[in-house]
RNA sequence: GCGCAGGUGGCAGAGCGGUCAAUUGCAUCAGACUGUAAAUCUGACGCCUUCGGGCUACGGGGGUUCGAAUCCCUCCCUGCGCA
């Protein structure tokens, strides 16, 4: 892999490049959709290279658990299996640590601005608290498999034997994501097992693959500059940003500023999970090169459209008499060929066209989205 | 015509004398969703309201009762069976 930065702006951070991995280029900034079962959800690979996809990110404990790296080793490589040719990562099951541990337990995501009522407020995770499904220890992680309930162990050594097999172009160091809610005391024994882990991950990687280490550090300006510096050290081919980054956009930009200056220049940052539309030019910013994010095509299997004044619910009966397109601004394909009331219809009627329809369209959206803020560093605009 | 079963909110379907403006599901309406969980979650859902409450409701009419969606009579309607 290498990186190439064309453009810094002069006003922010943001920078403008080019990533060069052995199944092609990404122009950068550049969102990385979301396939983590190796596949965009309700779409072919040849749908998502046309939807403007760049670069997917899979998912290390997803295709473990099925069909087994074995099975995609075989088939000739990730790529090969899933007839995507180009840019790939795969994600190293470090998230699941946290969605299937304390984010299941607690019902939250990583923001914690989205927890209704903020209802957990005042509820701390301390230095010895472990979740309910996920036994976490300085080795790696104890899972029971959502399929046989039968308990599985993945650590750095795992996660990198996987991703191996699995055959991406880049691979993600093994973190361990800290919840919202976890005290100072939480977050620095869990950077320390994240920073063990990470140098793991680069001793027992054989591969040419290009490997990215994980910031962690939660909303503690100590820990999240320590563990910079140190993911920094170890000689990692680019970075990911990941973990609780706080309530709002303000701490959000706040976090990445404690960590972007502590990360090699001429490397790639991809922040993990990230990447709402009202997000994107903000990270990008701070300095953020690649981003992930599911929302383009989880909201679109919940009947929204993103669209140039904001967003669209289909499953609202009054789309069923508009005749517009999504978007009368978007050449995509859906918005060229389909309108508002018959992709309403198709919801209504419960058909999986209209799913697939608003993923082709809101990833579509993204991505130009992301080309018009390419367009604006270009342009000197931020 | 006779016998049996039944008629409850947009629909389906509970309730079978007070705690029923009426369980629940669907539909409808509003909101949520950030390293994915494909059909999820939260709230609203008779009318009016100064949010205390008031009014009209369980096929129509009448009756019993302090009190009826719930019991009785009668009429209308629906389904099944027999002539």
């Amino acid at each position: 892999m290498e990186f190439n930065i064309l453009k810094k702006s002069k006003k922010s951070n943001a920078r403008l490049g080019v990533l060069k991995t052995p199944h092609g280029l990404v122009e950068t900034p550049a969102l990385v959709p979301v396939a983590t079962q190796a596949v965009v959800k309700t779409l072919t690979s040849e749908e998502a290279e046309a939807a403007k996809c760049q670069m997917l990110i899979a998912n290390t404990f997803h295709l473990h658990l099925k069909p087994g790296e074995k099975i995609v080793k075989n088939s000739g490589g990730i790529h090969e299996f899933m007839n995507w040719n180009r840019p790939l990562m795969t994600d190293s099951g470090g998230f699941q640590i946290f969605s299937l541990g304390f984010g299941y337990d607690l019902g939250v995501g990583k923001v914690l601005g989205f927890f209704p009522g903020k209802k957990g407020e005042g509820l701390v995770i301390d230095k010895t608290a472990q979740p309910k499904k996920v036994r976490i220890t300085s080795q790696g992680a104890y899972f029971k498999s959502p399929i046989t309930g039968e308990e599985l162990f993945i650590g750095p050594k795992e996660s990198i034997k996987i991703q191996e097999a699995l055959g991406a172009d880049i691979i993600f160091a093994f973190d361990e994501c800290t919840p919202p809610f976890s005290s100072y005391e939480y977050v620095q024994k869990a950077i320390k097992r994240t920073h063990d882990w990470a140098k793991i991950c680069v001793d027992n990687k054989k591969s040419n693959q290009a490997l990215f280490g994980i910031v962690q550090g939660s909303k503690f300006q100590d820990l999240r500059s320590e563990s910079a510096k140190y993911i920094n050290s170890l000689g990692f081919d680019g970075f990911g940003i990941g973990g609780d980054l706080g309530e709002t956009k303000k701490d959000m930009t706040k976090i990445l500023s404690w960590i972007i200056p502590h990360l090699d220049e001429e490397k790639p940052r991809h922040m993990l999970g990230i990447g709402r539309l009202d997000d994107m030019e903000n990270i990008i910013k701070s300095g953020i090169d690649l981003f992930d994010c599911t929302v383009p095509t989880h909201y679109a299997r919940r009947g929204i459209a993103f669209v140039s004044g904001g967003k669209l619910n289909l499953s609202k009966s009054i789309f069923l008499k508009d005749k517009k397109p999504l978007d009368s601004k978007c050449e995509c394909s859906v918005c060229q060929n389909y309108k508002r009331h018959y992709i309403a219809h198709l919801w209504k009627a419960k058909e999986i066209t209209a799913m697939r329809l608003l993923t082709f369209h809101n990833l579509y959206f993204f991505n130009i989205f992301v080309e018009n803020i390419r367009q604006k560093i270009k342009n000197n605009q931020i």
